[in-house]
RNA sequence: GCGAGCGUGGCGGAAUUGGCAGACGCGCUGGACUUAGGAUCCAGUGGGCAAAACCCAUGAGGGUUCGAGUCCCUCCGCUCGCACCA
């Protein structure tokens, strides 16, 4: 990138040219001094909110634009006069950390706060108006105790419990292993062969208690992405049915089934149990277990992901055993198949071949028979053979007494009926799973729990928190051996709070997604040793008025710590129902990757300083794939926000993410999209040289009364703008084209030869453009904003200032453009008064030469006007 | 497969309630200033035409309307999310 060199006609005029690195350091020392971006107590209060980074020790673009767009909220609501509280903070723990500490050897509690002080430098050099009094950090035991005390009111609520779990297991590592880290063929990422599943206990937040409310609570959440509302209520995903228990022949078991359709339950020929049912060995008749055991040992060889996706094919296996159906006491046989889930609805279900796809695929491999019971409502015959399922509702046959009733009115029939008769009754299944959150890791928070002999898993009492993490230098950490705090007895062996014997601290963490789930409340209260938040300033602060972050948050942060909420709502911490109000979910930002099919990613740097024809390999010089991909180290297509601010200064940079695309949409990085953002604040600073020193003192205008005409028109421009960017800023939140706005008052300006000497201007006018441009321009080009304030002369800080108000005259049009119109045709444009009544425009429009022209001959059948807008004749002949 | 979103100049994007399509920026073209220009300033820039006028143009096709980028229907393409959820 090259370094912008200086205006010639600055450096002739011997004026200071636009030298960001200067003025950034003076206001962002200026800002610290006056401790700028505090709460003051005076407003009614708003709270600007940016999901907090997991500090790597560099910021990477998508951090600029996400913080960016926070600071523009901050700043802004704060000029219009509210309390803003903007605070920042550190999501300091879990895996990759602790990978960085086994690779370098150098312990996550040294590492951490070096990256973090690095990377808080990196926020401040971008000019970001944080509150840094409030700043937190995850790995602290001062915040992290805050968990183990949540668990323990979670734990006295039932909303924490101790569960059998299924696990990707590598016997090579003996350690679990996430399903990413499982390769084909049950490799580990290590490269250990024989990766099975295995049933290992692990703590579970009961997320599902709150299931019902989280999915009603939704409605509340207007302001939240439409997405993202979807994204949740899929993944809390309600399923309305009924429970039927079917009989094993010959058995005292039951097999109770899940069914949406319970209307279908009359064509019902056969069931099927997941592998991992427990009946499913046990209903096996002695002469096939021996195929079944194979199947259900093949299963669990499987992790869930590649078993059950859609498309594998359908395998399974019959039991020999019967099950009767209790509407008909027809008996069915049971099998076992991989596309059965145990942990959805009941691990088994009634199959329907001829109205549920995947039982009509099944049937069809094991040739079982195919029973059709439900028709089209229009009478329409069904195909026969069937060729596919027929899933729509209908009309209810050959079910007794249910016969003929429309689907939907079957159900609730026979629900009821299978209340009465005790078999079954109508019931909601979740897709949302409780969460589990043991992690067999060491840089996390431990859970406090100890285990004693005679009281089993005793919680460890609220005056001996935080359970502090031993230091890492007294753990051998290899990734590999399961949890590493297992491996100290220094930390596990205690003893019980009950009983004082000697018992065993439980040496697993927690999921760092508890971190996130609840800091937003912590930034209240943070340096309060007595309480989590006080309930005063929960009050005063929640929800969260804006909250911005990236959309992959959608299902797993933004739904636990709605749950989280919930739960503090209930302990009486907070009074809210829902954490946040309005949610932004920033879009991508993406590059140019050059990449060849032979070698790989090539630097993209490097060709863009290239010719197009030039873009060729550097190894074996074949053309390269040049396509727009997420920034990434991986893909070499990133671009390092300490460069480009180096380059061109903190506002330029701010600038251009801002005005790229708007905050939801992805943005594209073109490189020399930034010189245009770099030369407008280049021309807002040049007024402000050639004109500052002249005008700081000069009265500003109190109205356009008396103003010559073109002073007028640059304050009419000036006024205009401001109402214009208080609009996208304040009402739409389109950053980009609130930039464009101003953009174009700077072309105005030019016109008006403002960045001259010999400008025509009077002074009071330009020292109220550099005054309101200051201010309009804070909430994007902070630095550069306050540059213009002090230098025209304004009090104090320009981001303390208030938000300046239109002037409705300087606003207001005299003349106006019309547009004229022949059958929806442009054929003119007419200025009028806008005091002028319809039909003094429609005559002034019939009078233009060239619509007059296309009115000749023809009879006006209609006249459309819309006031101060067009005028459209409709003519026919 | 289901769900959501998006298709507008060479590029990023604008068009707020159905009312002048292409604001603003990049790039490009020409000019001024200049030893020089990758700085700055000025002018131009959707396509067709030498051109006023006119015609065409918002993924494709149809519809509603005085008027459609915007609303409705059908189709095509792309992105994201979920993915055998009984």
């Amino acid at each position: 990138m090259p370094r912008r060199c200086v205006t010639s006609a600055a450096m002739t005029e011997q004026r200071p040219s636009y030298d960001p690195s200067t003025v950034e350091k003076r206001w962002q020392a200026a800002w610290a001094k006056e401790r700028a971006f505090c709460t003051t107590g005076r407003g009614e209060p708003f709270y600007v909110l940016e999901m907090f980074p997991y500090p790597s020790g560099d910021l990477h673009m998508g951090h600029v634009r996400n913080y960016t767009i926070g600071d523009v909220f901050a700043r802004y609501t704060r000029m219009q006069g509210r309390d803003v509280l903007h605070p920042m903070g550190w999501d300091s723990l879990g895996l990759p950390a602790e990978n960085q500490a086994i690779l370098e050897k150098v312990a996550p509690q040294v590492r951490t706060p070096k990256n973090i002080e690095r990377m808080k430098a990196q926020m401040q050099r971008l000019g970001l108006a944080y509150e840094w009094e409030r700043e937190l950090a995850t790995y602290q035991p001062e915040y992290y105790r805050w968990n183990q005390w949540f668990f323990i009111k979670f734990l006295e609520r039932g909303l924490v419990y101790r569960r059998e779990t299924q696990v990707n297991w590598c016997p090579g590592c003996n350690t679990v292993l996430a399903n990413e880290q499982v390769k084909d063929d049950f490799v580990c990422w290590r490269g250990h062969p024989g990766v099975t599943t295995r049933t290992v206990p692990e703590w579970a937040f009961r997320i599902t208690a709150y299931a019902e409310e989280l999915l009603k609570d939704l409605d509340q959440l207007g302001a939240w992405p439409e997405r993202i509302v979807t994204q949740q209520r899929n993944w809390i995903g309600k399923s309305t049915g009924a429970r039927v228990r079917f009989e094993v022949v010959g058995r005292s078991d039951v097999i109770e089934v899940f069914t949406t359709r319970v209307d279908t339950i009359f064509g019902c020929t056969y069931v099927v149990l997941a592998p991992e049912h427990a009946l499913a060995l046990k209903v096996t008749t002695p002469e096939l277990r021996p195929q079944v055991q194979a199947f259900i040992d093949k299963m669990r060889q499987k992790d869930r992901i590649e078993r059950t996706a859609a498309g594998a094919p359908k395998e399974g296996v019959f039991t020999g055993a019967m099950a009767k159906n209790p509407y008909t006491g027809e008996a069915v046989p049971i099998w076992l198949a991989n596309f059965v889930l145990a942990d959805y609805g009941t691990g088994a279900v009634m199959s329907v071949p001829a109205h549920d796809q995947r039982d009509f695929e099944f049937a069809t491999l094991n040739a079982l028979p195919i029973r059709p019971v439900i028709y089209p409502k229009d009478g329409a015959a069904l195909p026969s053979p069937l060729e596919a399922a027929t899933t729509d509702d209908g009309i209810v046959k050959g079910s007794a007494q249910f016969s003929d009733l429309d689907s939907a009115t079957a159900r609730d029939k026979m629900a009821a009926f299978a209340k009465e008769r005790g078999f079954g009754e109508a019931a909601i299944t979740w897709h949302l799973r409780d969460w589990g959150f043991s992690r067999q890791r060491y840089w996390g928070t431990p859970i406090p729990i100890i285990y004693c002999d005679d009281h089993g898993a005793v919680p460890v009492p609220e005056a001996e928190l935080p359970v502090r993490l031993p230091d890492f230098d007294a753990i051998e950490l290899t990734g590999q051996g399961g949890a590493p705090l297992a491996k100290l007895p220094a930390f596990y062996d205690s003893k019980c709070p009950t009983c004082g014997k000697k018992a065993r601290r439980e040496t697993e963490t927690m999921d760092t997604f508890v971190d996130s789930s609840w800091y937003y409340a912590r930034f209240l209260s943070a340096h309060d040793d007595a309480v989590v938040v006080s309930k005063a300033e929960a009050a005063k602060w929640l929800p969260v008025d804006v909250y911005v972050g990236g959309p992959e948050h959608a299902v797993m942060h933004l739904l636990y710590f709605r749950f989280w909420h919930k739960v503090m709502r209930d302990l009486g911490l907070v009074t809210s129902d829902e954490p946040v109000t309005r949610l932004i979910t920033q879009g991508m930002v993406n590059a140019s990757a050059f990449r060849c099919p032979t070698h790989g990613y090539v630097k993209a740097a490097e060709m863009r300083e290239q010719k197009e024809a030039a873009h060729v390999c550097p190894k074996c010089g074949k053309a390269l794939v040049v396509a727009v991909e997420k920034m990434s180290k991986s893909k070499y297509n990133g671009i390092d926000p300490m460069d480009l601010i180096e380059t061109y200064g903190a506002d330029t940079a701010r600038l251009y993410t801002l005005f790229a695309a708007p905050p939801e949409k992805d943005l594209e990085w073109n490189p020399e999209g930034v010189d245009g953002l770099y030369r407008f604040a280049g021309r807002v600073h040049r007024v402000l040289a050639v004109h500052g020193e002249r005008v700081r003192d000069a009265v500003l205008p109190k109205s356009q009364a008396g103003l010559p005409a073109a002073d007028a028109e640059v304050r009419s421009a000036l006024h205009r703008t401001l109402a214009k960017v208080t609009d996208e800023v304040g009402v739409r939140n389109h950053f980009n084209t609130a930039i464009a706005a101003m953009m174009e008052l700077v072309n105005t300006l030019t016109d008006h030869r403002l960045h001259e000497e010999a400008c025509p201007i009077g002074a009071g006018v330009i020292r109220e453009v550099l005054l309101t441009f200051g201010q309009m321009l804070c909430p994007f080009a902070p630095h550069l904003a306050e540059e213009l304030w002090a230098g025209a002369g304004g009090d104090g800080l320009v981001c303390h200032s208030t938000w300046p108000k239109a002037d409705p005259q300087a606003v207001a049009k005299e003349i106006i453009t019309v547009a004229i119109q022949v059958n929806g045709k442009l054929r003119g444009q007419i200025q009028v008064s806008t005091s002028a009544a319809a039909p003094e425009v429609i005559r002034a429009a019939k009078s233009d030469e060239n619509v007059s022209r296309h009115l000749t001959g023809k009879t006006v059948k209609k006249e459309v006007y819309v006031p101060g807008r067009l005028v459209n004749f409709v003519v026919s002949g």
